[in-house]
DNA sequence: ATAAATTGTTATAATTTTATAATTATTTTT
DNA sequence: AAAAATAATTATAAAATTATAACAATTTAT
């Protein structure tokens, strides 16, 4: 198991390489935010602990920017800010764990197990459902009000790209990408002939509408609005 | 969001159910090992918060079951157990979380809603946040103040570009260089007109003004002056 | 081999968005 | 204070985007 540790202080760091290694963990160190942000981009670790007041940014801010880069790795803030309102921050930040200090090293230890257990337990989601639609993408089976619907393959693949990322408009140019593999603007219109059958078998005949254009950019799916 | 409290003291129970409730979670609440495990197996909860010494079997011994028996919903251990030994078998024994009484609200509401988000694996969505206005990048979606606003794919664009860089002038070339891709002066006014149409839609009815115009160089973002 | 279903193309009408140009307002310079 | 420069606003014509239907091509099933 991979750790990063982002910590200025000599003595702390040092007390957690060594008791982490000597429990078969591989542990690197940071010793401000700017390495910790360099090394959390270009690498891959289990969990990353975290120091809040380091030099440079915060380690609030180092985990948001994290977060809004898509790099979900578990974070736990170890710190000595011990007010509730920072705890809160923390959290808020994206952390998934918090930690004061001083702490117990088998404390540190057994959260950082938690953590990384919970993170590989392999999240099986068979089944999407967005307001009463259902979508069994094991079984490929879609039902609207509980109604079976009947939809081609290329129908479908549309449905379950845009279902698996509800709330995030596709251009059109990806979803064309993710169906068909091509990655140029050809021209078709073929992408709105297929969300205008979608539309006719999940839309149509009832409400909410689920399937929602958004001009300029492409389809969505969404429960609002 | 659905929590099952087990916990068999009245007072802290109804605390934190009230309290729960107040932030649009549903809570049931168990008042002994047996219940809590009735419920647990028969339901299904986002996450379970759970007491060590209540009637019955021990709360260690009750997460233990539910994991051996592949319920792997999220626990928050809520003890007034707090040496380490007890955190690290509450650990151990499958949980994911472990407070110690007292504790504050907020943090049980922190640690709620990190655990759930992991569980989802859901990121904090990429949001673009200046004073009460937010960006929602990836629906492509925009409020002030709370309520939703309708902008064309270019203003959208604009208020992006202005908006991912705050407090930043950018000169009209350069919003058409990024918006239209050219890269010549070309004595047409049309930023001018969208600027126009965005400060209608995000600005007018609204304080503080965020569009502010540098004449003699262009916009910028900026929730101040 | 034939029929049926699916997929992709083209055409078109309705709608929305955009660019231009003209006008008014504001700021800066002389 | 007047003139010049810059920016804001509005109206309108042009362009684009989109929904839908009709049809041809292709694939799949019978």
């Amino acid at each position: 198991m991979k750790i990063l540790l982002v910590e200025d202080d000599p003595k702390i760091s040092s007390f957690v390489k060594i008791g982490l290694e000597s429990n078969d963990f591989k542990v690197e160190v940071a010793y401000d935010s700017a390495m910790g942000e360099k090394l959390a981009f270009s690498k891959s670790y289990d969990v990353i602990i975290l120091d809040i007041v380091i030099p440079g940014i915060s380690g609030f801010d180092l985990c948001k920017n994290l977060r809004n880069n898509s790099i979900l790795t578990p974070v736990i803030m170890l710190t000595s800010l011990d007010t509730v309102e920072d705890k809160v921050e923390g959290f808020d930040s994206g952390a998934d764990d918090y930690l004061i200090k001083p702490f117990s090293f088998q404390e540190l230890l057994a959260r950082i197990k938690a953590l990384h257990r919970r993170d590989h337990k392999e999240i099986v989601k068979p089944f999407l459902k967005i307001a009463d639609l259902e979508i069994d993408s094991l079984g490929r089976k879609v039902k609207r009000a509980g109604k079976p619907i009947t939809l081609t393959a290329t129908e479908y693949k549309i449905l379950e790209l845009l279902a698996e990322n509800k709330d995030t408009v596709f251009e059109r140019i990806v979803i064309a990408e993710k169906i068909w593999g091509f990655s140029f603007n050809s021209g078709t219109n073929i992408i709105d002939v297929h969300i205008n059958s979608l539309r006719k078998k999940i839309d149509r005949d009832f409400d909410p509408k689920l399937i929602h254009t958004r001009k300029g950019f492409g389809y969505v799916i969404s429960e609002n609005e």
